[in-house]
DNA sequence: CCGCTTTATTAAGGAATTGTTAAGATCGAT
DNA sequence: ATCGATCTTAACAATTCCTTAATAAAGCGG
């Protein structure tokens, strides 16, 4: 989940962002003026911080200044909230290491569809093996599809992603907890027994041969 | 070292540019208008070209005109620079060989990375795929068109562009997203949901067989 | 072989995603 | 400006998928 620190002076504009962001699945923390935030920042390290560029003491540029001195908050996003008037020096803002910015008045889906797009970019360097080869089992997550013996087969989301995982580490032991917290991810709770019955769905898809059992303990994919 | 070179009438964006290139690794050159910068980029052969494309006297549109007329800029890239709002013909920009083009504001780092993709990608030799056939599907980019059995279809821009696209990487799994930022652009904002009704007009032209659904994650093109 | 624990299997309800339709908004051309 | 085509949105239907719970089967130690 991806964390977000919010900064401005006006009360509304912090409610409007922290509800936008929170609906959006964003972890969301809030700061009234630039001192805060730099605190906030140091203890929360925030994978993006929205940062009014216009705010009494401490203005946003400093405070991003500030911000991008933490050692943690190198490799953050910083996006500059602005009024659309106001000049305020874009090239003083970029300097300092703002990434975007983002004219009021606020647009959510805008503001929503940029930073996600923001996230996007990031994310996507980390291009992970994509293809696995095991025998004639062949698993390709560009596709979402998985081909047997030449026989492509379709795999809905869970049941790919219990596979997948599980072929990037042959012969290793899996517990149910495990399997859960790497593909369910960390904030859902499903019974463990869950697994148990996706597990099944991709035996009956792929032959029993594959995923073998270790009993009181979780899956592993067997190489042959 | 890769030469670049920057044009714009404004000082700060020139400066703004010049320094996040030259941090990036690039030899930059600046010129303040489009005189100026046909005659530097006649000795410099810069292998990218930024462009503003609003500048007094000589805009950006027919700077471009006079920079490909230049046997030894054949081979570069122009991209040119423009903001959000105007509706400065994209049509015309394209027409004068442009290869890209980024709206300002300038987020530094989203220019960077889509300056090295256009490097990545020197296929500028290799002109673009104009003409997919796949089975007795023809795809046709200049005409628009597509036949499907001998018979032709006309589809809408944005139902063309959706399969041109998916077809453009044969069961490769898109996200609803990445379409959105392929085919409408960076800086729209149109609910993910669009894209179904698109998919499903398209289908509706061309049969159910083509483009898959993955539940969960997005399209794809269905390569037999 | 028995009892206990763990896993396999199945079916059903509910949750989430996508399909479909129609109405409103927007764009383009006459 | 008006008309038609296209695009976007919203609402509802249909479908798939996920989760749970209940029961059967299998493994394991005595």
């Amino acid at each position: 989940m991806q964390k977000v620190l919010v900064v401005d002076d006006e009360e509304p504009i912090l409610e409007l962002l922290k509800y936008n962001l929170e609906k959006g699945g964003y972890d969301v923390k809030t700061a009234e003026n630039g001192m805060k935030a730099v605190e906030i920042a140091k203890k929360f390290t925030p994978d993006l911080v929205l940062l009014d560029i216009m705010m009494p003491k401490m203005d946003g540029v400093e405070t991003c200044r500030q911000i991008r001195e933490i050692p943690e908050m190198q490799k953050s996003f910083v996006v500059f909230l602005t009024a659309r008037s106001e000049e305020y020096s874009e090239v003083a803002a970029f300097d300092v290491g703002a990434d975007d910015y983002i004219t009021k008045p606020i647009k959510p889906r805008a503001l929503m569809s940029r930073i996600s797009a923001l996230f996007r970019r990031d994310s996507k360097k980390e291009a992970p093996q994509s293809l696995i080869t095991i025998g004639d089992l062949i698993i390709d997550r560009t596709s979402y599809t998985i081909k047997l013996k030449n026989r492509e087969i379709n795999l809905p989301k869970k049941e790919f992603e219990l596979l997948f995982f599980l072929a990037q580490n042959p012969n290793k032991v899996f517990s149910r907890e495990d399997l859960l917290h790497n593909i369910w991810g960390t904030d859902v709770y499903v019974l463990a027994r869950t697994v148990d019955v996706h597990i099944r769905k991709v035996r009956e898809k792929i032959g029993d041969d594959y995923i073998a059992t270790v009993k009181g303990v979780g899956y592993k994919f067997n190489l042959a």
